[in-house]
This record gives C-alpha cells, sequence and structure tokens, in this order.
DNA sequence: CGGAATGTTGATATGCCTCAACTAAAGTGG
DNA sequence: CCACTTTAGTTGAGGCATATCAACATTCCG
C-alpha cells in the first residue's frame, strides 16, 4: 500500500526532477484523510481553505457555478493530483471542488506545504510547476470548448482524461476509471446532454471507445487522437507515454 | 517615466504583499528592451525560452495555433503583466504569444529571476500568485466560452479588459486601448465574425460600450456587468476596483 | 490615390438546442 | 428480494441561433 507522500512524489517525478532529500521533505508532510461520497463537494466557491487537499483515489472535479444554476466543469483529477493547490496563494476559492464517483482524499496543512518550500526549494518549484500545468490544461479547455464541433470536443476529453491516467499507471488494459455522466460530459464540454448521448452512440458504433458503468475502454486510440486533434505536449510531461 | 522594474513591482503589489527589500530586489532586475509591430509573434509554439517577457506598454495576446491555421486566443496582456511567466517552469511553450497592435516589451533572464526568488522567495510567491490568477482568469473563459451566448460573452469580455486596465490605472475617463480587430474577438470567443460584427452593433445600440479606433469606452458599467455576468472576485485583486 | 485589410449586411443552410415521451438502470425500503 | 421510485440515458420532432457564403462598404496605409 502506497502512502499518500508517495502518491504526490511519485506525481510530482512525472514532471519535475526531485532529488533524495525533496522526497524526504515530501515525506514528512502530514496530513488528514477524508472520504468523498459521489458528488459531494470538498470545497465551494468562496471559501478560505487552509489545507491543500491531495487525491489519492476515485476523481474529483473542478467547477464554477452559473447564476441560473447550472454548473461549468472546468478539469478533472486523478491519484496524486492537487486540484486546489492554488489555495496555497489565493485567499478565496473562485470555484468549487467535488467529487465525481466516490473519492479518498488527503489533506495537507498550508502552513506545512511553505515549511517545506522554505527547507527544499525544490518542491516548491515543482509543485508550482504543477500549478502550471493545470493552468495549460485550462487553456486547452479554452480551445476545445471554442473552436472544436461536439465530437471532437468528446474525443479530445477523452484523449486527455485516458493520457494522464495512463501516465499515472491507472490504465489497466486498454481502460480506465471515468465516472462521468453524460449530463457532467455535457457540462464539461458546454454541448446539451442530448447531443452527448448521440455523440457518444457515433464513437461507439465507430468502435473507436466504449464508455459504461464508469469506465472508459479505448479500443482505437489513434482514431480518438485523430478525432480530438490531441497533441499530448501541452501535459508537459517529463517522457511521452506510451499508448 | 517609470522604468519596467516599477511597473513590475506596481503590478505585483495589486495582489500581494512586498516589503521593501522585496521591491528592492525587484529594481535590480536587468533586462532587455523589445518592440513589437502589430501582429509581430513573440514566441512561437514550441520555443523554449530563456527570459521572461514583460508588458511596458500596449497588448499582447496568448494564442493556440489550430490545424487548420485558424487561432483561438487564449488571454490579452497588458502594462505589467507576464504573458510568458510560466516559462520559467515549463521548457517548451505550448502556445505562442504575439503582440494587438504595437507593443514594447522587456526581456529578463530567467536565471535572474530564479536568482530573485532565492534571495527573496515573497518576489517568487508574488509571481506564483501572477501565474495562479492567470490560471483563474484561463478558467473563466472556459466558462465564458462554454456557456454563454455571444451577446453575454462580448461583455463578459470587456468587463474583463476593461476592470483590469482600469487596476493598472489604464482607464481614463471611461475608456482604455483595446486594439483587438473584429476578427480576432470571434478568435477569442469562438464565435463568426459576421456575428461579432452584429453583436457589436446590438451592444452599440444599446448605449453599453462605444468600441472604435482601437479603443473602448464603457457607457453603462452596470449594464455591460450584468450582460456578461461579471464578478471580479476571480482575478484575485486585493482592492475591488471603484468604475 | 490605389490596394489591402477590416467591417457590414443580407440570404440561406444547418447543427445543435429544446422539449417531450419513453426506456433502462440504479438505488431504496418494505 | 421484489416493487417502487428516482436517476440516467435514448430517441424523435421541430425551431432557432449562429455559421456560412457572398457582395458590398469602409477604413487604413503605403
Amino acid at each position: 500500500m502506497t502512502s499518500p507522500n508517495e502518491v504526490l512524489a511519485r506525481k510530482l517525478k512525472e514532471h519535475s526532477r526531485l532529488n533524495g532529500d525533496d522526497v524526504e521533505e515530501i515525506s514528512k508532510l502530514s496530513f488528514q484523510r477524508r472520504h468523498l461520497d459521489a458528488n459531494e463537494d470538498l470545497i465551494r466557491q468562496g471559501d478560505r481553505p487552509d489545507v491543500a487537499a491531495l487525491v489519492v483515489s476515485g476523481m474529483v472535479g473542478r467547477y464554477h457555478l452559473l447564476k441560473d444554476g447550472r454548473r461549468q466543469y472546468l478539469s478533472f483529477h486523478i491519484r496524486g493530483d492537487l486540484p486546489d493547490a492554488q489555495s496555497l496563494f489565493l485567499e478565496r476559492m473562485d470555484h468549487a471542488v467535488c467529487a465525481i464517483g466516490e473519492a479518498e482524499m488527503v489533506l495537507i496543512p498550508h502552513v506545512q506545504v511553505r515549511e517545506a518550500f522554505k527547507r527544499r526549494p525544490m518542491v516548491g518549484f515543482a509543485i508550482w510547476r504543477e500549478t502550471l500545468i493545470d493552468a495549460a490544461i485550462f487553456r486547452e479547455a479554452i480551445t476545445n470548448n471554442s473552436s472544436r464541433p461536439p465530437r471532437a470536443k468528446m474525443a479530445h476529453l477523452f484523449c486527455e482524461i485516458y493520457y494522464r491516467a495512463r501516465a499515472s499507471g491507472l490504465v489497466s488494459g486498454n481502460s480506465c476509471d471515468l465516472p462521468l455522466s453524460q449530463t457532467q460530459i455535457g457540462e464539461t464540454l458546454g454541448i446539451a446532454i442530448a447531443t452527448v448521448s448521440r455523440t457518444l452512440q457515433a464513437l461507439r458504433r465507430a468502435r473507436v471507445i466504449e464508455f459504461k458503468g464508469g469506465r472508459l475502454t479505448v479500443k482505437d486510440w489513434n482514431s480518438l487522437v485523430a478525432q480530438g486533434d490531441f497533441n499530448p505536449e501541452y501535459l508537459h510531461l517529463k517522457r511521452a507515454v506510451q499508448i
């Protein structure tokens, strides 16, 4: 059983060079565990957290709440991700974080993380880099949601989720967890649920993916990449992932 | 005439607390000047910059280049902004930066900035915060482009630009520079140029804004805010700006 | 002054949304 | 464990907003 500290160190190593002392510093972080039921909010818009959350298992999503109550999902996070790392330096949450399916989290006090930065600047830079990759993912979402037709949007979303899962060792065979509902996919890509349903069926019929029971199965990666115009460079991983 | 160092310090103070030593450290940064013609690229997708760019005057934009040659603009930057601060920790550019109208830039070597972080961690945290606010702006763009009709999108865009200009002291009377073409507005919001033209006219007819000659004039701020569902909290400024 | 870039306008087409009715699956309590 | 309720997904019909296309007007700039 890997500890949350190891989970974090492993994730940071996907993009950053950490030496023994850095990993040692990470291993000293203490934390509190937190279980999330499906759909439960971890943080709400306007909150002022004093802990940083780390995903240990399951999936969480970030979202904006609109005036009329609708949601706009912004990103999804898996094991090793820090979905609210920004709260280290931005007081108030400008968005919320909720569980997609059940999730196990770990909460690390901000003060501890800042102490770690002082002793080991590389740890700070690695987490900074993590937040910069987040930003790159947001940029890609702008492009995806603004300039591609529904089928390409969806293909791109699946590519990103699958690729990141793969990089984190969460793909088995050719499938990974993805406990999103079709409604949530619509709220992510800015398309109506009816369109989500029909587009999914088209992708299924074309034998590109399978998606049911909260799992995504990729049957034809090359086709999915082509249809989503997916180029993983924006994820800034140290080494390209083999799929 | 304010120096680029002062421009940067002033900007960072919009969201971060810096003491005399921090400002002193910023004032020691040396740099190279760079003029950009309208539409000239500063950096391209794939580049590996070893300097960080600071906008001294004018406006620059970040954009993705799509397979078919179209552009998706991601954000716009004014005096004091660091449009490629991320390059401090992400080697390769996943997007390009170009001038919107003419712009004066200053290029600060990465090594110098990193030295400043070592001596004055608060300077590093302030720039980190700056990149986190960037990310918040990207998130807002996801929501804007994905879940609002054209008129609201455009109103929101104008709100953000005007509000940020105001915070940086770049509004005179009730107008600020905005040298975007209608084509570029379309490439920002993901709407066709014909729609941009018609929507602009609607906003003009409603006496909400004026937009010509590269300047944006806000005639009815409250109406613009209402139509764009604009809430400036995501900009994370220390104090709300009076408009 | 002439040419290119930018913006305007109208006509037409269509992709996606909306709505509604239905089916299937999942969760709940007796 | 089954009946019932709720939630999630599917399907079709229809309308509308926005894209597309094309012609024209205007502004900018050399």
